[in-house]
DNA sequence: CGAGCAATATGATGGCCGTCATAGACGAAC
DNA sequence: GTTCGTCTATGACGGCCATCATATTGCTCG
């Protein structure tokens, strides 16, 4: 009877993403079916980088951090996947291990599927595929876009841009650390802090421990900033 | 007759790309078949970005350039797409414009196929939108780790990577400028020119106007330096 | 509650590298 | 041959920002 519940609750949760809005219940029901579900408490780690790839992984509940790391310890954050978003799109297909790394950042739950169960379902559905392909292209337009960045907008404009993307996905209370949004700009905690203060003498932001208050989001949006894909 | 052996090309041309050994030659002679060439002298647009894509467009013979351009003129190169070499993976499905400019830096000959033919052969055919996905994993990991070496390592470094880089796929002679390079690492033509001038000094490489010669192909091996994938 | 750790905050320093400037050399086009 | 554009080359300057250092505050956990 739970049981039942769950599954239903799995099947709602599949069909706004991925271009699954027209397959049939029982169609979603068959993918939900087989997957199953695993809890990882905030900080935990879910997969490293250079581990094979054995399952498809979808964000239930909470929040997760995709990142990469460098060789000198630097490390950045590439994508923030919340509910109903898939944390690794092409490892299911290869199977090979890639690099990038995913851990939790508040309590979190995830759906589990085995790569050969979402794949048989992907060929069944080419919307899917395109979908896939689709979410893929915004990834590799939004991390040239950031390089493009890093070599002609200062840290400043940066990180406005990452206030900006934030925003649009989580709203204007942003509970996120100086250390989490240096990773996502491309810069040190240092830096960031500093700009944030500047942010905060011009009135765009307050700021607690851990969380970011935008004040005037209107203002980012008039200064023609494209935001990236997180 | 000359009909023939020109679509005889095609499917040689075909064949090794894109996971398409499985498949027999009456199937790729069909794909072969509605594609058409299109010639491209050196420095010519062959589209631009925030086109519409309608085309899938492999190399045939020469050199392409696909690059990105930031809001105050700067350039990043992203790909350089030699015989067999496709251009543009993600825009048959999604028929949507993306930002990517592709410039042939030679005289260039290229192979067009309708989105619609090659989809219907891709999702035919599992294993090619593998390879696909696998191929964009690359651009995607490749893209990160260019984002993570503009914060940790410098540009003499970078344009180490990126001589290495080249020296993989086309040899020791590299018949790039200055600019091009530049292009590939993330910095300015003057940076490059300085930090060529240095390799020079130390006996790592020799050049002509529009060359360098990479004179100790195995110095950089041993130097532990990973690839970028172009 | 105290210890310990993470997050915030800010100053000082130094160097990488982008920018601007100038100049010569080579090649292409007419 | 002449002209012009591109490529190569190198110097001078200055500013952004990473790095190091130190201090304070707030949260968590035994």
């Amino acid at each position: 009877m739970d049981n039942i519940k769950r599954l239903d609750q799995r099947i709602e949760l599949l069909r706004p993403i991925l271009g699954f809005e027209g397959v049939t219940f029982q169609q979603l029901r068959e993918i939900a079916d087989c997957s199953f579900e695993k809890s990882y408490s905030k900080g935990e780690l879910i997969f490293d980088q250079g581990e094979k790839c054995e399952f498809f992984y979808i964000v239930m509940k909470g929040l997760v951090k995709v990142s990469i790391y460098g060789s000198s310890g630097n490390k950045i954050t590439y994508l923030l996947a919340g509910t109903g978003e898939p944390l690794n799109l092409v490892g299911p297909f290869t199977g090979n291990p890639r690099y990038l790394s995913a851990e939790s950042i508040e309590n979190t739950s995830i759906l589990l599927l085995r790569n050969e169960d979402f794949l048989a379902y992907t060929y069944r559905h080419p919307v899917v595929i395109k979908n896939i392909m689709s979410i893929l292209g915004y990834a590799i337009d939004s991390a040239n876009d950031k390089i493009l960045d890093m070599i002609e907008k200062r840290v400043e404009q940066r990180l406005i841009k990452v206030l900006h993307t934030l925003q649009k996905k989580f709203g204007q209370r942003l509970k996120f650390t100086s250390r989490d949004f240096a990773e996502l700009a491309g810069t040190t905690t240092e830096s960031t802090l500093r700009a944030m203060a500047q942010f905060r003498k011009r009135g765009m932001i307050k700021s607690n421990r851990g969380e970011i208050i935008i004040l005037d989001p209107g203002f980012m949006e008039n200064q023609g900033f494209e935001v990236y894909w997180v």
